[in-house]
RNA sequence: GGCCCCAUCGUCUAGCGGUCUAGGACGCUGCCCUUUCACGGCAGAAACACGGGUUCGAGUCCCGUUGGGGUCACCA
């Protein structure tokens, strides 16, 4: 064995979202690279549901987190774990901090804490929190307080992180935040530590907007002795203006971009490895080679823009590539459709997914093999219908009456020799039956429509637009 | 504002001191294919933020400036 990057202890990786919404795009990029991780190394990943603030956290919410990792093919190792189910033990090591002298209770108001903040204010000088309560031992029988650490306050805490770098912060910096709150539950900073402490976990990949989280955790558990995680901090996604992806950017949920959009899972994930992720000149990366290639070194340490053309483009090369039945399926889904015009849809698909980027634009692309008579025409296309275009649909309609055979070579023969006939280009003539047959100005090929129509339904729709209209 | 982080085409990125007159992809433009629109193919415009160092040599290392971002709760 060399001396390779592969970590001392086996690895075991977290995925832990707030409940508090949708899965975001850039959850699911700090939960595929935590699980790309796990997976390249043969490690865990786990998946712990941060529900500690019970009143915004929902069942919809876990659910929506679940539903969009599966889809995603994130899957986690084990079952679930839910961070309110830990209270207990949060406090255990509050107390056991206390009792070490590591952490003490702080029996400050609100109200001091502000008078603190005003002074630091007007002396313009940064806010840290100083309480008298830090040196006092005993208790104030009845009266409440919060736990607080006892932060280290000479020297420097270092973090080698996979990402960033070293990245250093004098412990000055660091203030004696709150680990109990005064109704006994814990804080964030508190319950993560402990609960990544009691999964085992190896490697805390997350956005960098915990960074500085980073130095607060580590000193918690450098107090009570535990083994220190590697830290990877992840650039933030950021919406096309630079700043931090938000709901005011459209920031969506993955069911949005399932569902509403209509993106393949495959591309989302191949999106989202890409963003702050290179390798060499690689774009199309499938899930095996993710795996494979993916490290930590690799990834980015500035933060990306969300390229949403991008994503489309990628999703459009994912439907060229996917099996005609499933994007049928996926289509008949979006629009409600029985098992009869899967079929006809499946024998459509080749054509039509070359034309689309999307789910939602293949089955706004399908919707002209569904109308019923007569079809709607739009202005453009109806534009074309002039009363020349439509002798020569007369013309059409009498040869393409006459085949024997309703196949490709027999249209595209019928047609062609129309046109030759009536002296005009192909163009000419293909449009305007296009305009009949679709209702579009754009379409599959026309021969290939005629075939999928069939002879009945194209004939009555040639038909229809043979009269003048209204 | 304090602290921390970042900086190659519009965007995502390759580049880990010389092979860079800087490569790929998306987007954009033109051409080809063609019954439309796509797909596909070909070609093109497009970047090392700025200033100092270090070095024989800097996109690559160091410092500063500028710009951008993150974070400063009894939220997570």
């Amino acid at each position: 064995m060399s001396a390779s990057s592969s970590p001392p202890r086996p690895v075991v990786t977290r995925f832990a979202p707030s409940p508090t919404g949708f899965l975001h795009i850039g959850g699911a990029r700090t939960a595929l690279f935590n699980w790309l991780y796990a997976r390249h190394f043969s490690g865990k990943f786990l998946l712990r549901i941060e529900d500690t603030d019970k009143v915004r956290s929902t069942k919809e919410a876990i659910d929506a987190i679940l539903d969009g990792m599966r889809w995603l093919g994130l899957d986690w190792d084990g079952h679930e774990y839910y961070q309110s189910q830990f209270w207990s033990r949060h406090a255990e090591i509050a107390h056991r901090m206390l009792e070490r002298g590591q952490a003490y209770r702080c029996y400050m108001t609100q109200e001091e804490l502000a008078q603190q903040r005003e002074a630091a204010q007007r002396d313009r000088r940064p806010f840290r929190i100083d309480s008298p309560w830090r040196d006092v031992g005993a208790e104030q029988g009845g009266k409440p307080f919060v736990i607080r650490l006892k932060a280290p306050r000479e020297g420097e805490t270092v973090i080698d992180d996979q990402v960033q770098g070293r990245v250093t912060v004098q412990n000055a910096e660091i203030d004696d935040f709150i680990l109990l709150r005064s109704d006994g539950s814990p804080t964030y900073m508190l319950a993560v530590v402990v609960d990544d402490h009691d999964m085992g976990v190896t490697h805390v990949i997350r956005g960098d907007d915990h960074l500085n989280n980073a130095f607060r955790q580590l000193a918690i558990i450098r107090a009570m002795g535990w083994p220190e995680p590697t830290y990877a901090h992840v650039p933030l996604i950021h919406g096309p203006d630079g700043a931090k992806l938000s709901k005011r950017h459209g920031a969506l949920g993955v069911d949005a971009y399932r569902d509403g959009l209509g993106m393949l899972p495959e591309a989302v994930g191949n999106y989202l490895l890409r963003l702050g992720w290179g390798h060499g000149d690689d774009e199309i990366i499938s899930r095996d080679q993710a795996i494979e290639w993916f490290d930590l070194p690799q990834v980015g340490k500035s933060p990306s823009r969300f390229d949403f053309k991008k994503l489309e483009n990628l999703n459009g090369h994912y439907i060229r590539n996917a099996d005609d039945q499933r994007l049928a399926d996926l289509v008949a889904q979006r629009s409600g459709l029985g098992p009869e015009q899967i079929e006809l849809l499946v024998r459509a698909m080749p054509e039509l997914k070359s034309r689309a980027n999307t789910i939602k634009q293949l089955s706004e692309s399908a919707d002209f093999l569904f109308a019923s008579r007569p079809i709607d025409i739009d202005d453009a296309a109806a534009a074309l219908l002039t009363s020349d275009a439509r002798s020569l649909l007369h013309a059409a309609q009498r040869n393409l009456g006459a085949i024997a055979n309703w196949d490709a070579a027999s249209l595209e023969a019928a047609i062609r020799e129309v046109a030759e006939a009536s002296g005009v280009k192909l163009g000419k003539l293909a449009q305007p039956l296009r305009a009949a047959l679709t209702g579009r100005m754009t379409s599959p090929g026309i021969f290939d429509v005629l075939a999928l129509l069939g002879r009945d339904e194209s004939l009555g729709r040639i038909a229809d637009q043979m009269e003048p209209r209204e």
